[in-house]
RNA sequence: GCCGCUGUGAUGGAACUGGCAGACAUGCGUGACUUAGGAUCACGUCCAAAACGGGUGCAGGUUCAACUCCUGUCAGCGGCACCA
């Protein structure tokens, strides 16, 4: 008989479609584990070959964990708000919902497929009104507890999305969804306060077990840094607040620097203003890329006819406007201290200022001393002599001291954007009235449903196709009743995904967004993997507004996954990344045509370290085909001997059997899918080389049956095992049966590898040295020589050192 | 510029905590079975093969022993970046 993957996959998936045998329980006197991956964007394209990578390795841990034991949940969903549906449906003139309806159930049959053990009855859908009620719910916390907030500001455009970006979505000045140019505008949005989350977003990540990289790119993300802020005074009398992380080099302050949109400008009157004006129009039409760009070429124009006072000698120090200081960050103002930082100092040699040294151990007139730690204060009356840290101390004091200032911390984190110009999105549910401002809708009124309209492009001016809704916009204010205007902005993409795993405890509830006890049971998620490209986007905004769930009582622990794992992404044949103009994008539907969805699964495993980037091998899938294909042969035929226990295995496998468990369990807790995959490929070898008995192949199938789960429940059928591979405890191996009776271990002569010896398993020193002297080759080589010394590594080699 | 990661056969990749480098797979080679083989099975496959030889990007060091630790250096990838 042959393997007939097709006619076997399709019969387990329609068992599991009728049976629900990974159904997770919300009342189990099991202990729970909470597995995540990110739900998909279900694309017009469907699945991608990317989207299995995660799923099978999340869907191998958790087959394994109810192996084990545990209550797993391990839910599926569809992130469906977005450009792309919403683009399709413009094209082709369909409602969006409806392209979303389509694509999800595309992606949902791709999904069944691969026979992934999901619990179907979870799944949740964040266009659904049912869901994005919840969504809207927490942004009305968000604003309840001022978290969420208009503002006029300058904001990311794209111009090809025509639509407002987040910081975190704009990559090298470009929109990260389509590469278009970002450029400014300002624009009233409306904003999260992410920034009042900054310092714990970096503390908390020091109680999670996350990858390294992913706690390091997030710490870098949030860019916090200690310094002072310090009060400069103009000799018109007002005060520019500056930051620095440099109050131990205010003495070698020669000039000061303030960004082109400081509001100082719109008071004051300078001798140059049409200068000034013609700068500040200049920086206003750069976008941010172009202002990055020019970094090498300082511009900026002298405030002519107003000074500033260095607090701490009084100096007058000329005022600059330039576009290297920005309004974004800090107070928008800096102190300019050219000895001691390399942009000042380039800056100062261009407009021929003055250069202090305040710390010595440079050459300050040939280059900014930057690295100057180790350095001794100078020309500094308050701290001369002092080192770099103490004199950073003693500033602090003393600028509190004299009310001029005090020590400060910094964040590169903005607040988060949060509307967008666009139609497939959650309605913001606020109203805009005349007497009362920005007011809530109440509880009582969601989910604000998104309305249907004609036309779903964003307007030339920039604003949401809801904005032509004029019956829809029209409303009253629930506060005083009298005429008001509905927020015409949608959410992000980002705002559903930022709580959906909470969704998942309870996905259909209607008086909350899970019930308290679901949430209590299942929360946090013990394991949650993702893609890097979301480190600082999606896991970032969901730890905020988890913190923010925590603050008001809705969820019981601060950090929403325990544990973060991410893969790598997989690269076309070439080893490019995979797109349609290369040609080189791998469709996973062929291969489960012409392979199977078994040999998919065990291929896209075995293709490498699941944490780095891989590339596709047509020929290396062929090679897990022929795996499966000699497990079948083993497996599929009469086998001898007993088989309801590991202890009757055969005694030709035993040790070979035991390793393996060992091996193929830790190696998934540790992700090491492809080396697992290695030792079930070696046992097979063996079954090869030595017929297994029936025990043996049992033993295979369970162990097989997270991986390839239809072959493994087809062949445990055939074989007439109990109940399903899928169902088995996961077995036990013991550690003392791992090791063979007699093992080789390496003889090495001065470190070197001369020959191996085969002796009884822990034999003890004396044994093994004098064994290895027996041993002829080596005795040739000892012979005439002293051994003075002897190095023995139990059951691995033994070194004789000779002279 | 700053931070992090990675360099191993023809190829993808193994190697626990310093203990036989190259598991497993691909490719290639030889043989068997066959009318046939792009199927299957068996064997071989780091280089060199005279061996007490050489070999994990490169140059050193520590050690009985180094892919693994240390110093320096080169290359590639990723993140941040006029962030004061």
């Amino acid at each position: 008989m042959n393997y007939d993957f097709t006619k076997i996959e399709k019969k387990w998936q329609d068992k599991w479609e009728a049976e629900k045998p990974f159904t997770a329980f919300n009342d189990s006197v099991k202990q729970k584990y909470y597995i995540l991956i990110e739900f998909p964007y279900p694309s017009g394209i469907g699945l991608h070959i990317g989207h299995p990578r995660p799923y099978t390795a999340m869907d191998i841990v958790s087959r394994k964990k109810r192996m084990m034991g545990y209550n797993v949940l391990f839910p599926m969903g569809f992130d469906a708000f977005g450009l792309p549906t919403e683009n399709y449906a413009i094209q082709n003139k369909i409602h969006p919902a409806d392209v979303t309806r389509e694509n999800i159930k595309r992606f949902t049959s791709q999904l069944k497929m691969l026979g992934y053990s999901f619990d179907w009855s979870r799944c949740v859908d964040t266009t659904d009104p049912d869901y994005y009620k919840w969504t809207q719910w927490i942004f009305l916390k968000l604003f309840e507890h001022d978290l969420a907030y208009k503002a006029f500001i300058p904001v990311n455009w794209c111009t090809s999305c025509k639509c407002v970006l987040a910081n975190e979505e704009v990559i090298d000045g470009a929109c990260e969804r389509c590469g278009a140019e970002v450029v400014r505008r300002e624009k009233s949005q409306w904003m999260l306060r992410i920034t009042k989350y900054a310092q714990r977003l970096i503390d908390d990540l020091d109680e999670v077990d996350y990858v390294e990289r992913v706690k390091v790119q997030q710490r870098n993300w949030i860019g916090r840094s200690v310094g002072a802020e310090v009060d400069f005074k103009a000799t018109t009398g007002d005060t520019i607040r500056i930051f620095t992380t440099r109050q131990d080099t205010l003495y070698g302050a020669t000039y000061m620097v303030i960004s082109p949109e400081h509001s100082l400008l719109q008071k004051w009157t300078s001798e140059n203003p049409d200068e000034i004006r013609a700068y500040q129009e200049a920086a206003a039409k750069k976008s941010d890329f172009e202002r990055t760009e020019l970094n090498k070429d300082k511009t900026g124009v002298e405030i002519k006819g107003i000074k500033a006072i260095n607090p701490v000698n009084g100096d007058e120090i000329p005022i600059f406007i330039s576009d290297y200081v920005l309004a974004s960050y800090g107070t928008g103002a800096i102190m300019a201290v050219p000895g001691h930082d390399s942009r000042d100092w380039e800056f100062a040699k261009k407009f021929n200022l003055p250069i202090i040294e305040v710390v010595s151990g440079g050459d300050v007139e040939n280059e900014a001393y930057v690295d100057c730690d180790t350095g001794i204060m100078v020309n500094s009356p308050l701290i001369n002599g002092l080192n770099v840290e103490d004199a950073k101390v003693k500033m602090n004091k003393w600028l509190t001291e004299q009310g001029l200032g005090e020590e400060k911390v910094n964040y590169k984190l903005r607040d988060w954007v949060f509307s967008r110009q666009r139609y497939w999105g959650e309605p913001i549910p606020i109203v805009e009235c005349e007497k009362c401002g920005y007011v809530a809708l109440p509880e009582s009124e969601l989910p604000l449903v998104l309305p249907d309209v004609k036309n779903y492009e964003t307007t030339e001016t920039g604003e949401s196709p809801l904005a032509s809704m004029i019956d829809w916009i029209t409303t009253a204010c629930p506060k005083c009743g009298g005429p008001a205007k509905r927020e015409t902005d949608t959410m992000p993409q980002w705002a559903g995904s930022s709580w959906y795993f909470l969704r998942y405890a309870d996905p259909h509830n209607n008086t909350a967004l899970a019930s308290k006890e679901a949430i209590n049971y299942w929360t946090p998620v013990d394991w949650y993997n993702g893609g890097m490209e979301h480190t600082t986007l999606h896991l970032l905004y969901s730890r905020f507004w988890h913190k923010f769930l925590y603050d008001i009582g809705v969820v019981p622990t601060s950090e929403p996954y325990l544990k973060r794992t991410s893969h790598g992404f997989i690269l076309g044949e070439d080893g490019e990344k995979m797109s349609k103009s290369r040609g080189n994008v791998i469709n996973p539907d062929d291969y489960i045509a012409e392979f199977g969805a078994d040999t998919l699964r065990l291929y896209i495993m075995f293709i490498g370290d699941f944490e780095k980037t891989a590339p596709w091998s047509y020929k290396a899938v062929k090679g897990c085909k022929r795996f499966l294909d000699r497990v079948w042969s083993l497996a599929s035929g009469e086998l001898d001997g007993q088989a309801t226990s590991i202890d009757d295995i055969s005694v030709d496998h035993e040790a070979a059997i035991h390793r393996t468990v060992k091996k193929v369990g830790n190696d998934i807790e540790t992700l090491k899918f492809n080396t697992a995959i290695a030792a079930l490929m070696s046992l097979v070898n063996d079954f090869y080389a030595l017929p297994p008995k029936k025990a043996d192949i049992r033993m295979l199938l369970t162990m097989l049956s997270p991986f390839a789960p239809h072959i493994a429940e087809e062949l445990w059928e055939l074989q007439g095992f109990d109940g399903y591979a899928s169902e088995q405890n996961w077995p036990q191996y013991d550690e003392s049966k791992t090791l063979d009776a007699d093992i080789e271990i390496a003889v090495q002569i001065m470190g070197k590898l001369r020959g191996t010896i085969i002796v009884p398993l822990d034999s003890d020193d004396d044994f093994i040295i004098e064994a290895a002297k027996k041993d002829e080759k080596i005795a040739k080589n000892i012979e005439s020589k002293e051994i003075i010394r002897t190095i023995v590594v139990k059951n691995k080699l033994v070194n004789l050192i000779v002279k």
